[in-house]
DNA sequence: CAGATCTCAGCTTTACTGACATCG
DNA sequence: CCGATGTCAGTAGAGCTGAGATCT
């Protein structure tokens, strides 16, 4: 094959020269990386975690859930739940409750403190997004959001998302 | 594209449906897992990492280096990257030698052997790229690597704090 | 000496698995 | 009994830090 010879400075065009910078799963794992630190940071300087928003953010948008379903709402495992939902009830921003009907479940409801805390949470999200995504603009932003989106679904495809 | 435009601003007041959805991170974050997966799962079946790949394709693209070198290309880390090459060179994949010019320096260096799996390994890569990006089509996954390619680009020097 | 390079030994967080008791 | 649920224990890998030894 093409056996570029050139060590030096990237701008030869006329070799395929540079393979790591092309391949999107090295793309995708080092901009989740930075993105990833991103917001740990954002969150960290209020005592929170990125879980701590997927949960209060599920909560707030689609309602009270059992650990369960909480779990496949936000892509959070059963056994990592317990966890996060520990330190959430710990900060009174979620009820942890036996579900009367079943007791088997926990109810999980957001508390008005939790939808306070919510707020918060994304009041520094969306800052670390004007990071984060800043060479774009908006419209380019939508697009990559877009193509995110195609590329995350083919997983569900039970979606109807308006019971 | 299930969402056409949103406020996926703070402030506004009208009702946001689905946070998590529309939070870039959490996509960036949830689609590098799954990418990472399908690449490890991939390169796992011929014993094989994804560090192994990007050294591989560094040496290859650009020429030999010393470990210090290969760990800025490649964005592993100088402790980790001994671990990477020692894999390598055990599978005689790469040589590695004290370079005669700088006695502190390992020069590596792409055996045919390396080259070989090199070409293996690409191909592998072609198919779970392939299977990844499935819902898109070339003009789209070309738009994709673009978009990320300019989020990773170096940023703007902020002045930290340096004590 | 200062500084670069390689190596080792550790830490922390994250995604994930397995097992178990309980309840329906 | 089977299956879902919540819980706990533990694994493997990734990303990162610190320190020591050797060399320029």
């Amino acid at each position: 094959m093409t056996r570029p010879e050139a060590a030096a400075l990237p701008g030869a065009s006329d070799t395929p020269p540079d393979r790591l910078a092309q391949r999107a799963s090295r793309l995708l794992s080092q901009l989740a990386t930075r993105s990833d630190r991103l917001v740990n940071e954002g969150l960290a300087e209020v005592d929170a975690r990125k879980w701590h928003y997927a949960v209060l953010a599920s909560l707030a948008d689609q309602g009270p859930a059992s650990q369960a379903a909480l779990s496949g709402r936000t892509g959070i495992y059963r056994s990592d739940m317990v966890g996060v939902l520990k330190e959430l009830a710990a900060r009174r921003l979620v009820d942890r409750s036996p579900d009367p009907a079943d007791q088997r479940r926990n109810l999980v409801t957001l508390s008005s403190e939790g939808r306070r805390r919510l707020r918060r949470l994304d009041r520094i999200l969306d800052e670390v997004h004007d990071e984060l995504l800043a060479p774009l603009d908006p419209a380019e932003r939508d697009q990559l959001v877009g193509l995110l989106t195609r590329l995350l679904q083919p997983r569900h495809p039970e979606a109807p998302p308006s019971p």
